[in-house]
Parts: C-alpha cells; structure tokens; sequence
DNA sequence: TTAGATGATTTGCA
DNA sequence: TGCAAATCATCTAA
C-alpha cells in the first residue's frame, strides 16, 4: 500500500464506529480481521466478491439518507466488513494510479502585496501589533496636522480620536480573535472528518495539509476583509479628525486682544520678529504659524479696509492711553503677570501701560510717556479716524518695506505710539 | 438661513 | 523664505 496512504482502520469489533479519536488506524500493513478470503489481499476477488463490494458502495450511497444512528449502524456494519480491506486496497491503487489526489500541496504561496499594505498600515496606525498609547504615532500625526495647537479644543479632539481608535484597535483584535478561534475549530473539525473519512477511503497526509491549507487561505481571506474595513475604518476617522485642516477655531477674546494690542501698538511697522511671534504664540496660545497667519490676514485686511478698522485702532489707542494715564499698571485687557513676558522682560503684552512706559517692546522698541501724549494730541476729537485718513491708497509694492507700510498706513501723526517713524525693529527681512 | 468675520491655505513674487 | 494677495472653509451673530 501507498505509504502515503493511511492505512484502514482495525475492522476489529471493538473498534468501529465513530471513534474519532480512539480509532487509530492499524497499520498499512495489518492483516485484516476475518482473514481475507480472496487471498493476495489488494486483488479484487470476482464474482461473490464484486457483490459485496456493490453492497458496500450501496450502503455509502444511501448513507447520507439515513438517520444518524442507522448510519452509524451501517458505519459501523461497513467498518466490520470483511470485504472492507479489499476495497480499501483498490482504492488505494485507484488513487495512486489516477493521481488526483495531490497537486503540489505545498505551493508555496507567495506574500500578498495588498495584505502586507494593510498589515503595514495598521501596524502604523497602533491598531495592529503592541498597544502604542491608544495609537500615539497617529496622535501626534493629528498634532502635527492641526499646526501643533496647543489649545485645549486640540487635545480634547485629539483624546476623542484616540479613544475612537483604541475602539477600532479593539473590535479588530476582538475580531481578528474570532476568526482565528473559528479557523481553529474549523480545522480540527475537517481534520477529524477526514481521519474517520480515512478509515474507508485513503486520504493522504498530504491530502489533509492541503485540505488544511485551503482552509487556512479561505480564512484569511476572510482576515483580509477585516483588515481592510479596519483600515477604512481608520481612514474615516483620520479623514474626520486629522485631515480636516480647515476647520478652525476663533481665537480666544484674549488672544486677539493680544495680537490687536500688538498690531496697532506698531501699526507703523506690525510686522513682528520671529522672538515676538514666539511670545506672541506663547500668549495667546497658539502657534507661530498662526501668529504668522493672524498678522498677514491682519495686515491685508487693514489696508483694505483701513476706515472699518480705524474704530478697532481707536479702541486700542484708547486702551493704551487710558491706562497711561491711570499710572500704566491697570490691566485692560490681557491680565497676564508680568513675570510671564518675554525673556528679559523685553516684552510685556498684558499691560498697556507698561507697554508704554519705558518698557522696551518686542524687538527693542522703548516707549515714552511724551510719545504717549502725542498720541492722545493726534487722537483729537476725531481720534484715529481724522489722522489715518481712511482709504487711503498705496502701491502693494511700496508694502513690501516698512517704509512702503507707514507711509501707505500710518501717517506720521498717528504713527504707532510704540515707535518712532523709521523704527525697523519689528521685521528685518520688511 | 445668511452675511460678514476670521483662520487657514495657495499662489506668485522678490 | 517671508510676504502680499486671493481664495477657501468654517464660525458666529442677527
């Protein structure tokens, strides 16, 4: 008999029946029970001997038709029959003459591209592979995204995505659970019907292992399904948290007190240095590239439409002035501790007094009470309005010094309280 | 619902 | 690389 073969079970009496697990096949070899009495035992005996053989293939045929305990029965009846190793043997050559039953079982299959990019991906994204912090990487992924903000609408979206992501991450791996529990009971299921298959046809161990292999290949298929919904799944989410760049957030009232303040405290020249964006950004809470984005969407819009906001510079000269003269320590606006300002207290946002009186500005400006006071000479009666001069026109080429700005923004007389006319502190490169 | 305000992005320039 | 200008997309108050 063909070694690879399984031999036929004992047809002992004892024996028959189901036994999945007790039943271990006798040898290929084993002189089956009842002596054989065709002789030569793998030769078909003729006449009698082709009768049993039809009973025997009768009885499988109508197996399936039977209850369970008939087939059984008739299992257990087929098992003890005496013809049964004969059969076996001429299956068995059957089999190994017409060769079906085993193409390369062992293909090597190579890698799928598409798993390994999903395997990759979810591996990237922490929902795959060791827990990274509820998916830290993609965290800081969000972070970078949305400007690194470290406002706390930030952190609390970035919370939420985590904790959307540490559900998929969970239904995933629940999931991925199941289906390798199931492929698990699948096999050892069809691994136990083909043993007891084998104790009436031959079944191959290498029949089996490819049998095995389909399996494992139809399940992870199925994996892949799932692999690739969970990584829609992420990319949804990303969509909805991450990427979604352009949705904003007004800054806090302070904040655009803070750059207001700022703005028109050097309306002569608001182009701030990289330091005094970093204060700024520090201040308000927001970052250096939106400071960036805030002053050039400040300036552009101011000179567009100087009239509409010489009522905001008047406010804010007011401010300033106001707390001058009330002795320069009231807080209007921005209550922050002096012991917060810039390095070297070369920067103090909060008090506009202060921002007045002697304290150096951002980028080195110094103020004086007499530049305040002509601030407040040149406000007049019809304050900021009558001195700008709204609507004003200018070259956008003529912007592009600092010159180009106070001569096209600021007249003289309304020149930001905080500087002299040709101050170039604030920007260099302008 | 809508118009205006506003933060972000894109494009072109020097 | 920083800026101006245009534009987009969202927020907010009426």
């Amino acid at each position: 008999m063909d070694e690879r073969l399984l031999g036929p079970p004992p047809p002992g009496g004892g024996r028959g029946g189901l036994g999945l697990v007790g039943g271990e096949p006798g040898g290929p070899g084993e002189p089956p029970g009842g002596g054989d009495p065709g002789g030569g035992g793998g030769g078909v005996p003729g006449g009698r001997g082709k009768q049993d053989i039809g009973d025997i293939l009768q009885q499988i045929m109508t197996i399936t038709d039977q209850s369970l305990d008939e087939a059984q029965a008739k299992k257990h009846a087929l098992n003890c029959h005496r013809m049964k190793p004969a059969l076996f043997s001429v299956l068995c050559e059957i089999k190994e003459k017409t060769g079906l039953s085993i193409r390369s079982a062992q293909e090597e299959e190579p890698v799928d591209p598409q798993l390994m990019r999903l395997d990759n991906m979810l591996l990237a994204e922490g929902v795959a592979g060791p827990e990274k912090g509820g998916g830290s990487a993609a965290a800081a992924a969000a972070a970078a995204a949305s400007g690194g903000g470290v406002s706390p609408d930030n952190s609390i979206e970035h919370s939420d995505y985590r904790s959307k992501l540490a559900q998929i991450r969970h239904i995933y791996h629940s999931e991925l659970e199941k289906y390798e529990q199931a492929c698990n009971e699948f096999t050892t299921h069809v691994m136990n019907l083909l043993r007891e298959q084998s104790r009436t046809r031959p079944v191959a161990p290498k029949e089996m292992e490819r049998m095995v292999s389909i399996i494992h290949r139809k399940f992870s298929a199925i994996q892949m399904q799932l692999k690739q919904s969970t990584c829609e799944a992420v990319m949804i989410l990303r969509s909805r948290f991450l990427d979604a760049r352009r949705k904003r957030r007004n800054f806090s009232k302070q904040a655009t007190e803070v750059l207001n303040e700022y703005f028109y405290s050097h309306l002569s020249n608001p182009y701030p240095s990289e330091e005094a964006k970093e204060e700024l950004a520090k201040k308000c809470g927001i970052t250096v590239s939106q400071v960036s984005n805030w002053f050039g969407n400040k300036r552009i819009r101011y000179k567009k439409n100087i009239g509409k906001f010489q009522e905001e510079a008047n406010i804010y000269a007011v401010k300033t002035a106001v707390s001058v003269t009330q002795g320069g320590h009231s807080r209007t606006s921005s209550p922050t501790p002096p012991s917060s300002a810039g390095s070297g207290g070369s920067f103090n946002l909060s008090g506009s007094g202060d921002m007045f009186l002697g304290m150096p500005g951002l980028n080195g400006d110094s103020y004086s009470a007499s530049q305040v006071e002509s601030l407040r000479h040149s406000m007049g009666p019809g304050g900021y309005g009558e001195s700008l001069g709204g609507g004003q026109m200018y070259s956008p080429r003529e912007m592009r010094a600092n010159g180009g700005w106070q001569e096209a923004v600021t007249p003289s007389s309304v020149t930001s309280p905080t500087e002299g006319p040709g101050s170039v502190h604030s920007d260099t490169s302008n």
